[in-house]
DNA sequence: TAGTGGTCTAGACCACACT
DNA sequence: GTGTGGTCTAGACCACTAT
């Protein structure tokens, strides 16, 4: 192994090839962080650096009193990186913008779960997501509308829903919240999705909140049914 | 604000209400940490632990020779847990072993993605899950058999995916993949699901890895459109 | 050359868990 | 009480960035 490495990063690094041996099995505690500094002949402080890599990692929970154990990664917690959301070829997507308007229709159901007063506007963004030459998702945005934000060209074509949304709100956005469910296509989404109406189709909906939890956007995609999905991965580490 | 705090943790938190209330912007630099130890009163490792926090939470961005840099929190990337994964209703799940047996079928494509030579054998199980009293999904999991790894009943009817898979195999579990995709009901899966056939339905499917990226186990969740979803939050952060 | 974060030391005192 | 991790100090030297 490189000599490069601090040595913190070195002591975490064999004792995350001990449990993924088997070495060190669920449960086992790891040496304290006085025999390790010994075992390295390094100071506590350095050691503890290296305790928190693998914390972090998840490999381990320390108990204060106790000692540190070894605990499998979590593979129940997988994370979903939308900013390369997935056409399902594996391809980047090309977007189209196919409006920007203006809604005060106070009976939408999305005006209503953005919190807003009947006199508020709502921006209303529509897009198509293409891989290939095939369309493969329609994505609709809402947000609060603010006087003196305006909305660059730019961004509505490129920028994914959270960029947009800190942009044009005042308030900084701290949490996205995302269900994903299953739906049939209406006529209207088939024609723009160039397939038959009816079909099965993928519905991802973000709810994007300030730190009073007060919804700043939401976003809907329908997405066709062959060409896209969504791919999750547990935490990797950096280890 | 409670005065229990650790000082390291009081100094993230304080940069973090400055983030949140737009006084630090994005790309910003916070103070240098000889600067807040002087502002805290305390030496610079201690500084340094919190500056640890923020990086964690995703908040700042330290660079070498330069500097930490405000960035807002990433909201492209979710978090889904499978361990409460989420009934329509919100409600938890009841599990039914529908069957356990063996395949020695090497013309399955689920054998063929193990990686098996032909004489081994897989494991298949299948349950169904329940939200109240009706089906929300057909689980099928397959594993590499192993002698001398006998499953109790107590798991394959309540333990989840990454468990079984930890308990019956050699290798440990290090990774997990998943692809959330959208499919239509075959007239059997109807039948078990107590719905009918050719309607929309959300599969879910996971592979494990053990560190030499070997298949450890496949699972392939098809799930009722309107009695299951997915939920996903970004990171909460632990400020 | 000056300023910044990255690594590391050799201590100290505290809070918590066990017995 | 002993053993453990949690917090914190007051330094040191290094590597990288900028000017």
């Amino acid at each position: 192994m490189r000599k490069l490495m601090p040595v913190y990063y070195r002591l975490a690094y064999d004792i995350k090839l001990d449990i993924e041996s088997g070495k060190l099995k669920q449960g086992d505690m790891i040496p304290t962080e006085e025999q390790l500094g010994e075992l390295y002949g390094i100071s506590r402080m350095t050691v503890r650096q290296g305790i928190a890599l693998l914390t972090e990692a998840g490999l381990i929970e320390t108990v204060k009193g106790k000692g540190s154990f070894v605990q499998l990664p979590k593979l129940n917690q997988l994370i979903i990186n939308l900013r390369n959301a997935s056409a399902s070829d594996g391809g980047p997507f090309r977007y189209k913008l196919l409006s920007v308007r203006m809604v005060h229709d106070n009976s939408n159901s999305y005006f209503q779960q953005l919190g807003l007063a009947p006199a508020d506007k709502v921006i209303l963004l529509r897009r198509l997501l293409y891989s290939g030459d095939m369309p493969s998702a329609i994505e609709e945005k809402y947000m609060r509308y603010l006087r003196g934000k305006p909305l660059l060209e730019t961004q509505l074509e490129y920028a994914d829903f959270p960029e947009v949304v800190a942009k044009h709100q005042d308030s900084v956005p701290v949490r996205n919240e995302m269900v994903v469910s299953v739906d049939t296509l209406s006529p209207e989404q088939a024609d723009l999705l160039e397939t038959e109406p009816h079909q099965p189709a993928m519905v991802i909906k973000q709810v994007i909140y300030s730190k009073d939890d007060v919804p700043l956007g939401i976003s809907r995609m329908v997405c066709h049914k062959d060409r896209f999905h969504l791919n999750a991965t547990s935490f990797p580490g950096k280890l």
